[in-house]
DNA sequence: AACGTTTTTTGATCTGCGTCAAAGCACCGC
DNA sequence: GCGGTGCTTTGACGCAGATCAAAAAACGTT
């Protein structure tokens, strides 16, 4: 497909809610590109040259620690935009990112960004909305991390994954589990003793992905607290 | 103190950064409100009416999970914003706001602040500004969250909130430990524990707080890797 | 000072998850 | 087909932190 092409078609709100001249402005400034999975796409602490919007596949936004362990803080897939603060406040990254599958990426460079918030009045509103939209995933995040166990994190990650298929739901793991465990705050070991234990409440695994046969034992999972975690174990 | 002498001296990254009238217009449209300890400013998902720069004290944001379990969100002080994220989108509040000690507060109405933010074209980078900071915040504690123990994260808070008095760091404890421990993601009985094997680490209780005598050591905890966390604890 | 209330600490016990190690798989190129 | 290499699962074990219970300390009130 040629990238006029595909940039035609990018479906990403920040875009989309953008008038028409703004949209086309910064999207022949931009380039596209295509990463190999496991490729760099920025360093932590690097000056932010450019903003990027995922036209396809999954961007993984992470941290080293001092300890050298890595805390993957976002995944992104397409659609969604990231190192917009980065750019617009003329600093490093606030993170890495790589590309967690092959991907296709929308890069905007930093000056067009800055031009457009300069010229269109009405973008900055739309980069507002956004930045909410990021405050929210990033608080629900919060909310599990500090009071779901891991299991109901997990199940909590397939709810959110699942899309109806037939008469119940089918997840298909959107990247490799190594990754959804250190996105989720766990090791994959415990990933996979999760998912096994998830079969008792209506998690079966089928060819390519896990299906959802009891959606009502799921969400009890997931609401439920200790105690009751723990009654349900058995 | 009056009221509007408060106004004057409110020190706030938003106000102070907008221009003058924009400051004034605000802040005449807004009221003064002494909360007590507790008292609860607004409740989840109810449709918010005014948005809060925070003159004195400590407000709490948190979510009361369906497991009946309460996440703390973010803690806020002098000179913080909260709500003006649900007070833009015109919707509902996306946690609870409790005062979590005496505290004052400015409630800047909702009218007040979309029409400032029509009339005013500078404001609304002051806004996108303050956004990423939160996104900043937010990022850190989830990164935490995901790769540091309870006792790092204990760690890591104080030398956050220590200040330097005399040849070292002092600490005093900005609230509650209850409410220190679920901020955390711990159990305050953990948290208590986590503060007497500080002790080994370089902080010592003094009257009041707490005092760092070796710097060094704590960050030493702060940055290590389990394994090594485990030998430091003999 | 004496009281009740709330907050914090301490102790005993249990469990979820991490760690280490090894085995099972799958996807590759040769 | 074969042997890599990387991902995933399984098993044995240990520790961090939760839970339950009760003591101790801090605080406000009379």
């Amino acid at each position: 497909m040629q990238p006029s092409l595909i940039a035609a078609n990018i479906q990403c709100p920040i875009l989309s809610q953008a008038k028409l001249e703004t949209r086309e402005f910064l999207v022949e400034r931009s380039r596209i590109r295509r990463m190999e999975r496991g490729e760099g796409i920025f360093l932590h602490q690097t000056p932010a040259r450019s903003c990027f919007v995922v036209i396809n596949g999954w961007v993984k936004l992470y941290r080293i620690l001092d300890s050298g362990d890595e805390a993957v803080l976002r995944m992104h897939t397409r659609g969604e935009a990231f190192a917009f603060a980065d750019v617009l406040r003329r600093g490093d990254h606030q993170y890495g990112a790589d590309a967690a599958s092959e991907c296709l990426l929308l890069e905007i460079p930093a000056e067009a960004l800055r031009q457009i918030l300069n010229d269109d009045p009405t973008f900055g509103a739309i980069l507002l909305g956004h930045s909410f939209e990021q405050i929210d995933a990033l608080s629900d995040q919060i909310e599990a991390l500090k009071c779901q166990s891991g299991i109901q994190r997990v199940a909590a990650f397939l709810r959110y994954h699942a899309r109806p298929k037939g008469n119940h739901l089918f997840v298909t793991l959107p990247y490799e589990k190594v990754l959804m465990a250190a996105y989720l705050g766990i090791k994959p070991e415990s990933l996979s003793r999760a998912l096994a234990k998830l079969r008792q409440h209506g998690v079966v695994a089928v060819d390519g992905g896990l299906e959802i046969t009891d959606q009502g034992a799921l969400d009890e999972l997931i609401a439920s607290r200790t105690v009751e975690r723990r009654m349900a174990a058995r």
